[in-house]
DNA sequence: CGTCGACTTGAGTTAACTCAAATCATGTGG
DNA sequence: CCACATGATTTGAGTTAACTCAAGTCGACG
């Protein structure tokens, strides 16, 4: 496929009359990665922004502890590293490739340039920085306001709407790496997972796990259930 | 003032042509809310976005407990509500005067004609997202990562920073809308206070707060540091 | 002066953490 | 195909930061 297929098939560049997928082709770069590889840390400067084009990559904060917390997990046609193009220059947090990634890389200046003539890819941007912000409501709200089991049921809702509504869904990353999305520790996670499994609430095998229970895991997700001990 | 002088003056137009300010001025509608009032509600439909005259708005999250936590405390200036104008049309979140406000509402299909039209209102509109983005990204890093002695001490160093680096501080929300914002309940946010006092960081009178060892809150902020028993 | 809300302090509980060890899974070299 | 190294996950035991509940104390205002 030539770039200009591949850049018009980015859904931030839907819309956008051909001329200027021709201009994007002018001045990306292609950006390959390895499982574990850093693609950009902390407070970098950022010269630029990186649209994933397969892998998945995560984006994360690291306490001096090494605790990791996991903002997001983002995979094929998703921007990582916009904030950075429109607020300060440095990059706010980390992204390692979580498995082989290729990726695109656009530049700072000729991106805000093309952004400037183009209302409908602004609006895309808009679009998408906005659905992120309300990612993130969600995601302070779990931290701050659910425990432990209410954010792993909503997890495990999340995961099964993604699969249709089946009941039954297959982790899609280690179960460390979802700790860390969890706010929590694998530990925790594996005792939380237990105690679900014994209340009847899930089958747990491997990463396979069968929603046994939904409306229980409902009503922990909406916090207003808890887990007995 | 005039209405339009009144929308020229806030940041988010600033460098949009006067005939564009006239024709936001049409469009806007005037609102005043007292101390207390609910602006909108989560869920609720958004049919535009308000930008802050005077007063102060917090947003915030609410438990099924009715346990807060506050996202964020914005000013005269300062959009709110737009998240929902480009992505989703409900608000992810509350927002409630925490004083006397006065704004102004623009509704949803004319702005967005209007960002459509004006390269410059994009790009602020897409660096005021992004600067929340960051900002999110911080409170994430400071509920998940930090203890809440170091999110307090980074919440006073941010405050000294505002007061031009100043030694003295002077809290402008109440103690319990603190600890809210700071992802805790007030008990505890009384304590660690009192703590740090004991210890020799700050020395606290009601809401006026002397940093007396700098470094000390700085090493808590960066969690590199603990605060002992 | 009394009342109300905001704040502080005390006592006890708990969810989630740390540290340590056992188990399981996978892949490599022999 | 086996034996072991490596990393991921689970389980156990103990600790702790922060919570809940309850009881003051303080300050502003009618």
């Amino acid at each position: 496929m030539t770039t200009i297929k591949q850049i018009a098939s980015i859904p931030l560049f839907e819309g956008l009359p051909t001329r200027y997928h021709e201009d994007l082709a002018m001045i990306v770069a292609d950006r390959a990665y390895t499982r574990g590889q850093r693609i950009f840390s902390e407070g970098d400067e950022g010269t630029g922004f990186y649209v994933i084009l397969s892998g998945r990559v995560k984006i994360f904060k690291l306490s001096p502890e090494r605790k990791e917390q996991i903002l997001h997990i983002f995979g094929p046609g998703e921007p990582i590293g916009e904030v950075s193009v429109f607020a300060g220059q440095r990059f706010p947090a980390n992204a390692e490739a979580l498995e082989g990634c290729r990726t695109f890389f656009f530049p700072r200046a000729a991106f805000v340039e093309l952004i400037k003539r183009n209302p409908s890819l602004a609006m895309n941007m808009l679009a998408i920085l906005s659905r992120r912000l309300r990612r993130f409501t969600e995601l302070v709200e779990d931290l701050s306001l659910k425990e432990v089991p209410g954010r792993l049921a909503a997890y495990l809702l999340y995961l099964s709407e993604r699969h249709k509504g089946s009941h039954d869904v297959v982790l899609d990353i280690a179960k460390g790496q979802l700790a860390s999305l969890l706010g929590t520790i694998p530990e925790t996670l594996s005792r939380i997972l237990a105690k679900m499994t014994r209340h009847g609430l899930i089958a747990l095998n491997g990463p396979h796990i069968r929603i046994v229970d939904r409306e229980g895991l409902e009503g922990l997700a909406q916090g207003e259930k808890r887990l007995p001990p």
